[in-house]
DNA sequence: AAGACACTTAGCAGTTAAGCTAAGTAATGA
DNA sequence: TCATTACTTAGCTTAACTGCTAAGTGTCTT
């Protein structure tokens, strides 16, 4: 019953991480660019990096001294498919529900 | 920087909640139908129906004894516009890459 | 009126999360 | 080679989360 989808969305509960998608979305960046508009100690930031790439939004990748952080490929679109499921089978609900209630104004006229 | 984004997302962290999102798509459901297909004591599953309810996902309504418990309409719609404006930016931006990657290919031929 | 039913509240225990400082390692640049 | 840079690791504190039991409140049902 648990599965990545726990790691995912609490990866997403938290502002500052957050905050580092929307950055990515602009392109790959090191830890200390990223770090540098969040007012927190840098081993607090990369715990936070660290929740992010368990939770399979982010990946990194060391080279010299440097850790650079990207978005990982498709994270968000795998990530909204559970939503979306349940999205479209609540809004099928509604759908029914509406034509029931179509149904109904028909039959009552 | 904090809003309602972090209860939302973390609403949905935990797999007994997903569950009762999932079971709710199949229409409002009382407390006790609820809780009995999780093996949990009553109050600790309250406590899980009351994350939901904080995170926008459920509402709930007391008649009697009984609390009936239904998705909230558009929840999960609004909740995955977060997600939706950030996978577009990316996506987005994979577009470009590969409009780039075209144009090299045909500078190289 | 009394018992059963459906939550509700209060309070406690163990675990995880989010912040910090201090000290360590590996790669550059002068 | 020595200082600086860019992380990294270790360890600590506070607060929040998830589970429990025990006891309480209000609503039926008989």
């Amino acid at each position: 019953m648990t599965n990545y989808l726990d790691s995912f969305f609490s990866a997403l509960a938290d502002p500052t991480r957050r905050a580092v998608v929307e950055d990515l979305t602009k392109g790959p960046a090191p830890v200390s660019a990223l770090h540098a508009r969040h007012d927190m100690a840098l081993p607090t930031f990369l715990r936070h990096l660290k929740v992010l790439e368990d939770g399979g939004l982010v990946t990194s990748a060391k080279k010299g001294r440097v850790r650079t952080v990207r978005l990982h490929p498709d994270a968000l679109v795998q990530g909204t498919a559970w939503i979306d499921t349940y999205r479209m089978a609540w809004e099928g609900r509604l759908d029914r529900l509406s034509r029931l209630a179509d149904q109904l104004e028909r039959t009552r006229t």
